[in-house]
DNA sequence: GTCTATACCTTGATAGAC
DNA sequence: GTCTATCAAGGTATAGAC
């Protein structure tokens, strides 16, 4: 072969993901990352169809990441469902503070397409199974999007810096604490 | 003047934000609205220094508007400050559903500069007034902070489109109930 | 206050040589 | 598999006429 082969789609998947972390995604075009790996832009599209299809294997891969973080959680967290809860909220968080912008990523696309998207059968599959535990087959999808609300909320407020006027972590140990709490005693069928 | 008055901050402001609901931020930009207003793009420097500050405008409008419908569904709900919560998350809820680009459009911006942002010091503040009420002053920033995540999470996820799986307002409403429930008996400082 | 004209930049994407 | 060259769009913003 006369040019020999300098990327594959794997590394330009970690760069990507490497360059969304370091500088946001406004600083991703394919001229940027080709730049970064050395390269001229139009060979990005031997790998990659297009623009979008690069970003979501770097979403996919990041929702993978999530889904197993939270696998885990969940099965070191005994078998208590509140403790299974409490303990899926704390890693949720501390994994999408450590990964902001492509945890933001996750978000961001159109799941116009799937009914449920990637996202919303991945994430809080340990969520539901806690939830049936605790409150019943009947409420455990509500009672999941509850937390889940609870947790993503918490999360893209902090990263929109809209949460500096207390200590976010306490503001979030007592959110899911009162949640728990609330869950397993309320009669969640009337008033 | 050769050139009669057409447009002026108000009617810049109102049309940006019609587009910006009809067909989201990517369709904003100088030339469109200009030409959403039959002008030149350039005349609309005449009326803001820049597209940011524009938007800076839209973004305060917005706020305004949310901040007085929070105001009021307190005010309506009577003494009892569980009831001021649930029908604080209802309004918002309905609002943000209500006007959902310009719901996103309030959180998008870069509040590094003011500490808190406007919206920070806006939006909380029915709630921090009914969460003192409820769990005292000391716990009052964190259960806000926990409410405020729950809704806007919740909200932004349907907006997401990550909220298929069952009824959403059904996962809302249970929510919201076992949220208040676990604040209003539950023992904040230990456990 | 709006106009025309334009400078200047960045982007995603393709064709065809090697 | 990567290269060079290039297209077609789109964007923000300014100068100066009217």
């Amino acid at each position: 072969m006369v040019y020999t082969k300098k990327i594959d789609q794997e590394t330009l998947v970690a760069i990507a993901r490497d360059l969304l972390e370091r500088e946001g995604m406004e600083a991703i075009s394919m001229r940027r990352l080709a730049q970064e790996l050395d390269v001229q832009a139009s060979s990005l599209y031997y790998h990659f169809d297009d623009k979008s299809a690069l970003m979501r294997a770097v979403a996919e891969q990041g929702l993978r990441e999530l889904a197993h973080v939270l696998q885990r959680a969940r099965d070191e967290a005994g078998s208590d469902p509140r403790q299974q809860i409490l303990s899926l909220g704390l890693a949720y968080r501390t994994w999408a503070l450590s990964h902001p912008r492509l945890y933001r990523v996750l978000f961001a696309g159109s799941p116009l397409d799937e009914h449920p998207s990637a996202v919303e059968r991945a994430i809080p599959e340990p969520m539901l199974a806690a939830a049936a535990q605790l409150v019943g087959e009947e409420h455990a999808v509500a009672a999941t999007q509850a937390a889940w609300a609870l947790v993503h909320g918490f999360v893209m407020l902090e990263l929109a810096g809209q949460m500096r006027r207390g200590v976010p972590a306490e503001g979030f140990v007592l959110g899911m604490k009162a949640f728990v709490h609330g869950l397993s005693s309320s009669n969640l069928t009337h008033s």
